[in-house]
DNA sequence: TTAGATATTGAACATGTGTTCATTAAAATA
DNA sequence: TATTTTAATGAACACATGTTCAATATCTAA
């Protein structure tokens, strides 16, 4: 199966194509994969030949989204920007900005019908960012292991958007920075 | 469909019976409802009578099991007792005690092609006991939105049991809280 | 205990799933 | 361009899904 292989980029690209077209009209529980084959005219056999299920093919896309959110932060090393240091500048927050230009495909991530695994993806994106960041700023005692710091504060991000996802992301960017610039100064205050 | 007619109760005892049994086989996408009907003997009709999926047969299991979690805080009001305090003492943070003891279904709960459903209802149950934690100690200034710095509570803490999740819980309840009570300290060395 | 209410059943139907296999069509390469 | 390689197709299969409906069994309430 050789991904550069015209035959299967141009069905990939049709069944992509069907996909998007079918979100579009209601829930990704509700499509199935048969609407999706002959909607973009492969043969369901051929599907099974590049996925196992219609959640694959979403995850293809999501994959891309993710690498946005890794781009991101590719300038300076620049994850939440040190997260204990009160210098934290709310602009330089970028994740929010992220899920705000993708709030289309958000919002399946986070309905509630859909598998963990996108999920994951982003908590393993934030986690990634995070985990650089806080390595290499140090900001750690040595009994607080780097694995648990991380996917507590990468979480704790995604307590965040699940909130404002929630209430259909009505909230501003800048209130969510702002939120989360405020909780994380915090503990300084005592 | 009255729940208290015996005839209902059965009906209900018996598919859960028959998905205990399977799961102890295979994991929850493995099942089919076909299967489950069959080993319970009962009509696949009547299994829709009841549940539009296998999903929603395992809720109600897990429904009993964030009972459980609320109980275990039902005596004094301490959820994490008091999140930003330093007299935070490890022991009485009761909810790696929970997972760790119904560790068999968060093995579900957590599996990535499980929908978000139990994830939200775990997120939900925590969130409610944070919220009522941190309201009554008051603990937070007026720019933060209880509701969002709930949320990043909550899921700050799913984000360990995520961790812990995926080293199959092998780390030592009091390791997670000892990880869990270092974490939230750190803020008060500033 | 009986009469009425209703949950369960079994059968049937259209559609989806996941898989197989020989055939065909469209690529790669030489 | 001709040859080889391999992806895509269509047909078929057993099984699952989700729904309907009349017939039956079982429960509740009088």
């Amino acid at each position: 199966m050789n991904a550069n292989d015209l035959r299967v980029v141009k069905t990939k690209q049709s069944l992509h194509n069907a996909l998007l077209t079918l979100l579009s009209k209601k829930p990704l529980e509700n499509i199935t994969i048969a609407e999706i084959c002959r909607m973009a005219k492969v043969n369901r056999g051929t599907f099974y030949l590049h996925y196992e299920q219609k959640e694959g093919l979403f995850e293809e896309y999501f994959q891309e989204i993710m690498e946005d959110l890794n781009n991101s932060y590719e300038e300076p090393y620049r994850a939440v920007t040190t997260l204990n240091k009160n210098q934290i500048d709310p602009n330089t927050i970028r994740i929010f900005h992220h899920i705000e230009r993708f709030k289309m495909f958000y919002r399946i991530v986070f309905s509630k019908n859909v598998p963990l695994t996108y999920y994951y993806m982003l908590f393993d994106g934030i986690f990634v960012l995070l985990k650089r960041d806080i390595t290499i700023h140090n900001e750690i005692q040595d009994d607080i292991s780097i694995e648990y710091y991380s996917a507590y504060q990468a979480n704790a991000i995604i307590g965040l958007i699940i909130q404002w996802y929630r209430q259909d992301f009505v909230d501003s960017v800048s209130t969510l920075n702002k939120q989360l610039a405020a909780i994380l100064r915090i503990g300084e205050k005592y």
